[in-house]
DNA sequence: TTGAAAGCGATACCAC
DNA sequence: GTGGTATCGCTTTCAA
């Protein structure tokens, strides 16, 4: 390229530099040259000597439930705004992080977002490589990391505090998979506050975070108890859905008439006329411009210290559960 | 690295690399050495020697709506299952290829898998920097690409001919977005079919395909008529759902007692037991693989002459049509 | 402002 | 089987 354009290689990436020193002619007559050939410069060539490759890995696991795929697009549009490509790694269970954590530090990213958890081990392996992380909706226990997460356990402490405030007081959890630390900080925030609020007569059915595992863990309560719980709390809104249509298609019920469900993260069909989910919704944008921002400041600037933001669910009272009249 | 092992940067080179001559104690020497100070060996400037990053762009438009999510980690799954990187283009509308495409080639990609349209221009860029495309569900009138898509023309001609056997003569359709090529197969598929059996009896509203303008395209067109239509088409199974929730909330109509929907997409929603889609899913399984073989195989040859793969709809009867019963 | 030359970290080819 | 060397395409001093 720079000897079709008949100058050195030096003058050509000047002129592709923004803000670097290169005379009108010079400009004209390279990029002449370079549309001529159809030339663009090699991001991996440039990568190699600058030390920064513009990429970020993004690794997700489970994408197809809970409210990823719109975690998914919201990273990704904002990176890509301070130029910066995502490149993604879609687990198929929470336990596959190994592989794709490989590959995360092969490519040399300037830095990584998780939705899902890392061992200590890859977690060091990443600080060595000087690779920054931001955990998203995951808080190891190691010390000190930075983390964006929605408080879900106060979300269920909000949701529990309106059921009993409203009189209810059996209780069914139908939880998520057992290797999701989510699906555990909803599940356990919700057994907690009940325990404080006095009530013990709580059953729960696993889920794995489906459709079906929610119509299908109702059906297991139902047959433990021998009758329906005043409410039901699952662990996210697609269970809440599927729990509702088990229960009005299966046993008759009216929902919230006879009985309450309550979710988790505001994903769309929880809005649906058919549902309108009494639930916690997630601030996406929010949460995600900040596991952004996080992240970008520390590849700019490694010393910044760990951190974690916290931000709190946004209720909604919706129409899914009997509550009290007292907002 | 090589240094610090005590032999040459070739041995390294062959220790790391599948199938290549080094005796044992070389390769204990080298992983000894790899291990104790971290080395993992560097994709990228691997990828600038042999001229293979090892990653492919994704480049898709409106990932919230449609089943583009599930299009996404299907991809992705079944490349790094091939050992390759997905880098991720998720575009705002589906015009905004350009930003994309730009950096699709700057990186260096082995090749494109493209869900949203690209210009003759940009095609013809990738064609001379060599990169093979393929086209997820988007067919470019220019001559020869390759394409994997679902015949929504056939899946529409399903849909109205079954609900004009069942006797529905007044029609109305519920379009996507103006700038998605799939909305307008789908809405054009509808309309020649229903022409084609004589039914001229058609009003059409244009949707986003979200689930609020399924609502509010079901409003309009019961303005226009001043009363509902036998059937509503609606382009996707989102605006389908709002279609329904708003005859049944808003203007207490039973579907498909009064009225028959239906949708297109088989999207996890259609099958909620509030609506049981009458609908058409799209083979994601087989399309995803059969757009990441085709990309393959052309990465590996070249020469490959283009092709376009078209699957078949499945039809899915569900129960928001009122449908003879003789399938 | 421009050019020459070194080097980023790997692979490939060629001797040995 | 192993090491030396050129090379990929760029950025970055350093002189001119």
């Amino acid at each position: 390229m720079a000897r079709i354009a008949g100058v050195s290689q030096s003058a050509v990436s000047r002129v592709f530099k923004p803000g670097a020193s290169a005379s009108a002619a010079m400009r004209r007559r390279v990029m002449d040259a370079a549309t001529r050939v159809g030339y663009r410069p090699n991001a991996i060539a440039r990568g190699l000597i600058t030390r920064r490759s513009n990429m970020v890995g993004v690794v997700i696991s489970k994408l197809v439930n809970l409210n990823y795929p719109e975690v998914l697009v919201e990273i990704t549009q904002r990176l890509s705004g301070r130029g910066i490509r995502v490149l993604l790694f879609a687990l198929e269970t929470e336990g596959d992080t190994a592989a794709a954590l490989d590959q995360v530090v092969q490519y040399r990213v300037d830095g990584v977002i998780t939705a899902a958890m890392l061992t200590g081990e890859q977690l060091g392996m990443l600080d060595e490589a000087q690779i920054p992380v931001v955990f998203y909706n995951r808080a190891p226990d190691v010390p000190a990391v930075n983390a964006v997460r929605c408080d879900h356990a106060a979300g269920e402490r909000w949701l529990v505090g309106e059921l009993v405030d409203s009189g209810h007081r059996r209780f069914s959890i139908i939880s998520g998979p057992e290797d999701s630390p989510v699906s555990t900080e909803r599940t356990l925030g919700a057994v907690e506050e009940l325990k404080r609020l006095g009530v013990s007569d709580v059953t729960v059915a696993r889920g794995d975070y489906g459709y079906g595992s929610g119509r299908e863990g109702f059906s297991t309560i139902v047959g433990e108890l021998g009758a329906p719980p005043d409410a039901v709390i699952a662990a996210n809104d697609t269970m809440a859905i599927g729990c509702i249509d088990e229960a009005r298609a299966m046993f008759g019920l009216e929902v919230p008439g006879d009985m309450s469900v309550v979710g988790f993260d505001g994903v769309g069909p929880s809005a649906y006329a058919a549902y309108q989910l009494t639930t916690v919704s997630q601030p996406v944008a929010q949460m995600s411009e900040a596991a952004v921002s996080m992240l970008t400041e520390r590849i700019e600037n490694p010393e910044l210290p760990k951190e974690q933001r916290v931000f709190s669910g946004i209720p909604i009272r919706g129409n899914s559960a009997r509550l009290a009249n007292n907002p």
